[in-house]
DNA sequence: CATGAATGAGAGTTCATTCAT
DNA sequence: GATGAATGAACTCTCATTCAT
């Protein structure tokens, strides 16, 4: 495949994304983004021959740049209480984010794939967030600006709860007020009080 | 409608349940449904015009007979700590039961549908689960068998919590162990070390 | 039949024809009567098979009312032109009735069966007005009230063109003025100049 | 959409029209068009959406043939007279064509829809047709080939007469000997005594 | 007589996928 | 490579008609 069309796919994958974050995963056709992309029929058949293909390559696009995202704040001049309240803030904001927002075509895509483990790209990005997280109450522990008994354990607690947050933004609803207040309770768990 | 209806719708939805646990929601067509049903094309829709309705009523059932498990396993004759266990084994068996399991159908439902906060059942539960465990906790407190300081915020990030693993069990999958140790960590935070 | 289930039969009639009178008569379906008689499916047919032999019925009961108006007006002490002027405006009347009109239905069940020319009420009815058309205007000649040369010629023409208005109505829609316009373009021919 | 598209879609036309000749508009399904056309279910939605569509389409080349027709007959080198006996035979000739008509196919069409007035083809037919029978007897009139007080009412009323011989040709059944009659009725008030 | 549940045929419509150009 | 016309399968939904009660 040459240059040229390297950048056709990737066209077509931006443009996807686009539509995947409109309309979830299940309800995109080839259809919509033939016409998204504004190419012919057969034309999306020569890069893509699903939806199942598309999105998995969307996904991935989507989980490179999120790691430099992740390795950006964390290489900041800061102390380690700011490092999490800025990753705590920006996963409010994430999920705050009703449109413009790729979870919910992901949990679609995720629940009727059966991916295998080895290829869980979310599963990757959880342990690496976990581990992250752990890290960082490690160092906040260790220089004392929190309370933490199990790091490993809160670390994973903070992230599936993050995860209800996450669905329930998209089932229940969720108010900015109820995130605060449960990243108020977390905080609190680690002795640190919210300004 | 007469009685014999009422057993036929009856007996749709509980035919139409076990065809929502099997594929989830969005995959789910009329056809499936009558053909699981066996009965007519247009017989199915003299009860129900879309799954949309079917669905809604198939999660009624399902609350309904949630909530009387609910204060059933309350009205026992138990420690608050053993209430407590009960009902968090009781989601543990669910989270890890894969199959015979509504979760990714339910999902898929509140994502599409942009249900009214006051018809949404799912909300209705949930708000129901935080103020029975935060009775739970309050008593727990009382009599001295758990250690807890704000029990609403308990309550809550306890729910939110068994909300992300609900849905990472159907994303990136979660072994019993890893339930184990959440749970665990919960009941460590409230002072209770489990067997 | 007894007594009871003519009353029945005549109700159904009457309801059908409010649904003709809406719907015209192609778009009209045994289901459409049998909701709004709100009597059962089965009952339907017990009387009647089809929407076509309802309509032919409610055709028949119709031709008998007007057929009685007819002679009504005629019996009436006037003069001639008195009542060549009274069907006029009646048909007139009729004509810019869009609603409460079996016109639609009617034409639209003439465009479909292939009605033999013995009961072709339509024709029954059609001619049976030229006939009387002509003897007014016969009458009229004879006592000089109108001029007319060949007064078969000219009622048969008064009807045709009736009947263009009528079919106009429905299509390319007539106002009042059009009809007036109409109508004295034909009392002119006649010698009557109108008020 | 290419040239051979576009040949195509003349050709679904020309097949519909064929169609609806034959069984009026209500009756026609998109159906009974693929069948026709002996193409696809899905390639008849490449082209058009729905029988109303088609229909109106097949209306407007309709007019269009026609109108080049109507001024043909005009450009000729004959009488007054003679151009309007050619334009009656062509009207006498298409009531009698009980098939290869879209008559019936019209009527049923703007009986179900409210077309707005601008775009009522047939209304522009009609009133063109007034305006050219009014420019004819005109004409006549200044050369003395015809009688007739009010020549526009007159043309009014011959279409009108037209229409109506047209909707009973296919509902109470007209004969050639019933055109005929009219028409010489009509020709006698314009002074002329037909052959 | 009357009911209304049940059936199945049939119309509408949308898309994934192919293929000649 | 790219196009977009074409196909056919699959789904939704509506009714005429029957039949057990």
């Amino acid at each position: 495949m040459g240059e040229k069309s390297l950048q056709k796919k990737r066209f077509i994958l931006e443009t996807a994304r686009k539509v995947f974050m409109e309309k979830g995963y299940k309800s995109v056709t080839m259809k919509d983004i033939v016409e998204a992309c504004e190419i012919s029929r057969g034309g999306l058949y020569l890069y893509f021959g699903s939806t199942a293909e598309i999105f998995m390559e969307v996904l991935r696009m989507e989980t490179e740049e999120t790691d430099d995202v992740f390795s950006d704040s964390i290489t900041e001049d800061a102390t380690v209480a700011d490092i999490l309240m800025l990753f705590l803030k920006e996963q409010k904001r994430e999920l705050l984010r009703k449109r413009n927002n790729l979870t919910v075509a992901t949990y679609e895509y995720y629940f009727g794939e059966t991916v295998p483990k080895k290829d869980n790209i979310l599963k990757h990005r959880f342990d690496a967030a976990v581990k992250i997280i752990e890290k960082l109450l490690e160092a906040g522990v260790e220089n004392g600006e929190f309370y933490c008994e199990d790091c490993h354990g809160m670390a994973r607690n903070i992230m599936f709860v993050l995860e209800g947050l996450k669905i329930s933004a998209h089932t229940v609803g969720v108010t900015e007020d109820m995130v605060d207040e449960e990243l108020i309770f977390i905080l609190r768990e680690l002795g640190i009080e919210d300004e």
